[in-house]
DNA sequence: AAAGTCACTGAGCATGGAGTCAATGAAATG
DNA sequence: CATTTCATTGACTCCATGCTCAGTGACTTT
């Protein structure tokens, strides 16, 4: 059984995690540890007791959000889904994190390559089911012939453009905004 | 006439405006104007000579940097030119400064709002042109019926992906190696 | 209940950044 | 030639940041 000590202490690191993480979402990946523990409501030597590095700390939080990712990810190629439900599941699953997604792919080029790495991570999880998703549709032959890593690309291509660029078109959630419209000419556009 | 004095200062100006791109682009704007001044062969001191902040040094090398390209993307459009040579003409401008552009284009979220301003020209411009060439070709009836601003972010989204990603395609310069690749399937796309 | 453990604290340290300024000497001026 | 101007210098200040560590007291163990 666990000790009040240890649920304490995984509690406080949780804590600070989840701290951490709407910080970067809103700030960018340069807010400060003091930043970080101010918001926690933590002392700043704490973060060092969880966490020996900010570096240490970023991976951590990207790991956790990986498997977050993930796990919402699960399962979505192999319900015999049509291209446009698959789409449209997986602009919601961003659209439920965007503000710290939009922040880690215009970001991640400037963290430590170990975060480099659970991005590539989450990228290859996405293109896993979406390779699923269109080869069935090749099957089909409702999509012209084009690589599919081409047609990958140009659809996370896309969704970045829009993510990164997101000033230039709303306020409030891109995604949300333009979704529908996305979707329906992205398939526009891959369709003979 | 300009004094000997001028001549220098100039010469001096334009030194440290050309060392700091090359900086920049290989290390990233977050290059401090020590390693600049260094890397100049200038003091430290020099650099707020010429330049009250790190800011506006910022700003004034992407202002020339915008008029650089806006004067190399120029009459780009209007030559009657096929679809084709226009994407082929947009990547080679984007390969001669590849490494400062990609750094630019993955970095600017983090810039002076000024400097943001001077990106969302060069966008414009290159949407001008692009503009131009599309019209013609939607009259020529050989692309579908998609909207203007998703074909041109579609492509933008397309070329700024294999840039900010550039590590997960190859070692060099990622648009010298997939150019044609990227230009070919491009046209399959918007092309009944 | 006494002794020991350890999560948490926050003042303090080392480092490195941007920006300042009195001093220098070459160039301009009269 | 004497005087003034000014581009350049680099040691300096100020400040923020990541990280350390001796101290504290609540919790655990015996």
């Amino acid at each position: 059984m666990k000790t009040k000590r240890q649920v304490q202490k995984e509690a406080t690191r949780l804590h600070i995690l989840e701290t951490a993480y709407h910080i970067y979402a809103e700030e960018g990946f340069s807010a400060t540890t003091n930043r970080i523990a101010r918001a926690a409501s933590v002392s700043h030597g704490t973060i060092f007791v969880h966490f020996p590095t900010v570096e240490n700390l970023i991976v951590c939080l990207l790991d956790d959000f990986n498997a977050e990712i993930n796990g919402q990810l699960h399962g979505l190629s192999e319900k015999n889904e049509q291209l446009e439900t698959f789409l449209e599941a997986h602009i919601n699953v961003l659209i439920r994190y965007e503000a710290f997604y939009k922040r880690l792919i215009s970001e991640v080029n400037g963290l430590p390559q170990e975060a480099k790495f659970v991005f590539i991570n989450m990228q290859s999880v996405v293109s896993f089911h979406f390779n699923q998703v269109i080869e069935r549709c090749k099957k089909e032959k409702t999509i012209k012939e084009i690589p599919m890593h081409i047609i990958f690309n140009s659809w996370l291509g896309l969704v970045h453009y829009y993510l990164t660029n997101s000033y230039l078109f709303t306020e409030g959630s891109v995604l949300t905004e333009y979704k529908e419209e996305l979707i329906c000419n992205f398939i526009k556009l891959i369709k003979k």
